[in-house]
DNA sequence: TGACATTTGCAACAAAGTTGCAATCTCCAT
DNA sequence: ATGGAGATTGCAACTTTGTTGCAAATGTCA
């Protein structure tokens, strides 16, 4: 069996509440980020669009999932995978991948994120990569 | 002397106005990345809020600028060095440093963004990287 | 200097994000 | 199973951010 919305809030320690679960149901069944607006147009006849911003704070707060920051001025969301956690922390070390044509953001789970050294006197808690491209569907 | 805003607009083949000198003159001052909003709190009252969007909108399409897209849902912006242009393209191909402290956006002109190599079917265009952390004034 | 093209400011919008509060819903202990 | 405390939601009102069209002002170059 599928894994299913409730899951994930049951595993979070979240009330289970219908917006909550349809929205991560969005992300269950998409292959790739989503912009806030992406599930507002998914899902603003049942849920008000400030609930929409609440619940995505409410999933990153809990690392559910991650923020990927675009070119586009347009953050995007998408659902962190369990191997996510080790020992209570979050590790979203993966690369992403953003389409100049179609405009897809996509999570390259199997990329890792290269580490760099950094001037002295610079700490270190956070890389963010995001690659900019062609994906594979727009290949002219 | 110094390098004044007037030079780069006559580099770049731009009509020289007072509100695109004295934007220039901001980031010549600045040793941090820029947001939108950083430079209208400078010059709002000189400028019209249109008129900077336009500005930076220019700047960036003639390479006197980058934009460095941030986890905070706000891009900020830099501008480039001259070895930037290397046979008619731009190479802005450093790391940026953003400080959690005290939310200061950095190019690390000297860190290199690192190769990263892509599944099959995807073509290459741009890297960015992000780095979060803490700066050298904030460490604590 | 003057014509012509470019740039600017203004006004009017549209879109994105925030906040407070009352109504509703979840969950847990009884 | 029920009900009450606390969490969540919807709504309204608002702020901030970004866009567009157009007329006035400015810069460029002959
Ligand atoms: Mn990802
Ligand atoms: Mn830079
Ligand atoms: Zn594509
Ligand atoms: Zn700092």
């Amino acid at each position: 069996m599928k894994k299913q919305g409730a899951d994930i809030l049951k595993q979070s320690a979240l009330s289970i509440t219908a917006s909550r679960k349809d929205i991560l149901d969005i992300f269950l069944a998409s292959s790739s980020a989503l912009a806030h607006q992406d599930i507002e147009l998914k899902c603003s006849d049942k849920f008000d669009r400030v609930t929409i911003y609440r619940t995505l704070q409410t999933f990153l707060d809990k690392g559910i999932i991650h923020s990927i920051p675009t070119t586009e001025n347009a953050v995007k969301y998408a659902l962190c995978k369990d191997e996510c956690i080790v020992s209570g922390h979050h590790h979203d070390n993966h690369v992403h991948f953003l389409c100049d044509a179609c405009g897809i953001t996509i999570c390259l789970e199997e990329v890792v994120v290269p580490q760099v050294k950094l001037p002295k006197g610079y700490s270190l808690k956070d890389i963010n990569m995001v690659v900019n491209g062609t994906c594979k569907k727009c290949k002219a």
